[in-house]
DNA sequence: AACTATTTATAAGA
DNA sequence: TTCTTATAAATAGTT
């Protein structure tokens, strides 16, 4: 329904893919509200965007209030400490607020009151999903940074790999100089003791880049 | 969309609202299904009927494919070792394989079928118990192979660092024995040309014990 | 974010 | 239910 009858299959444009994601995901929501008030059914649905936002409609709950709110929060922070600073800071360390304030009160305060007798079914039917929301989302976003970290430990195997290949290379080149002419050796090497910073410039800087990466 | 734009309100009329609710409910799926593919993200989108009967979305696996996986996989398996009867391949993935095939057939009975109204509420309880203690399991055993990986990456990037700083350390002697004693070079070396198997045995012995871990 | 040309979903009727 | 069809809605490409 648009200009053109679109294939189905990842929109690999990126800008297209993000408006399309917006669109789409409006439309559904909207979609899965209407067929809850129409049909008087309950729906429930959770979007998980490529970076791991959530999106969720539900047609009993509230955790995607406090969701709401908390993101609010985040978005203020990240605005905060754009403003008083500058570069650095900014894509580091307000990702590190504790994961949903909100809720984990929520969830003492459930656990800890001694008034669980207090609630009504409906109620508990209410905190069950809740809680139920959360382990999904943490669940996720633990898988998340297992994945992450899987990744940057191939990673740092490939340059490691690289590495030696390149000292490899390097002893060996260095066997066929002294094997083969000792003259060009002995020519090069002669008064010229600050030779290794020259030959091994390459190798040092990957070396630099690796520990880098492994810190 | 339709002959009449409709009130967004609980259609009161049985009948019709159960056609709409069939109608809407496979639009809204497609609509999730395409929202999956084309942006690349997860849906999860959860239907309860008026009678409870559960209909459901996932972009990630469901249990038909899981099952389907696992009996493809079962099946080379079994003809793989029918083939090569030697002892050594009994040891390998195979046997790893999920040992709940009849659960998993269970469940996709359970899921699909429409006898779900038949089941009293005590069955429900034991299957209900069935499926979290399978779950968990499941959980369990995922978390176990996901550590294992993680630290067998650890151990070939420690194995890699090391033999790293053996190949520096090669090439700063082989250095100091060229820039320092030309005598004692032209020595070791004339005549002598397969010195490397006597030099470098450490070395290579390392190389291929990791080149084994990394295959 | 707003605008339309089109496609798609679906309400009503059969 | 399922199909048909007129019409409402969603949305792809564009600005």
């Amino acid at each position: 329904m648009g200009r053109k009858k679109v294939e189905m299959k990842r929109i690999e444009d990126k800008s297209s893919r993000y408006a399309t994601f917006s669109k789409r995901r409006s439309g559904l929501m909207k979609k899965a509200r209407e067929l809850s008030i129409l049909c008087d059914v309950e729906v429930s649905l959770v979007i998980f965007s490529s970076r791991g936002k959530l999106y969720e409609f539900s047609s009993t709950d509230c955790f995607g209030k406090v969701l709401e709110r908390y993101q609010r929060r985040r978005d203020e922070d990240k605005k905060y400490s754009r403003g008083t600073n500058n570069a650095e800071n900014y894509d580091s360390d307000y990702v590190n607020l504790p994961p949903y304030p909100e809720l984990l009160q929520t969830v003492q305060r459930c656990l800890e009151g001694p008034d669980i007798d207090q609630f009504s079914v409906s109620d508990l039917v209410q905190l069950e999903k809740q809680f139920d929301a959360a382990l999904t989302l943490t669940r996720y976003r633990k898988t998340q940074l297992w994945m992450q970290s899987v990744s940057d430990l191939h990673e740092k195997e490939k340059m490691l790999k690289e590495e030696n290949e390149l000292l490899e290379r390097e002893i060996a080149a260095m066997k066929k100089n002294v094997n083969g002419s000792n003259k060009a050796i002995r020519f090069t090497n002669t008064g010229n003791n600050n030779n290794e910073d020259g030959d091994n410039n390459l190798i040092e800087h990957s070396q630099r880049a690796t520990l880098h990466l492994l810190r």
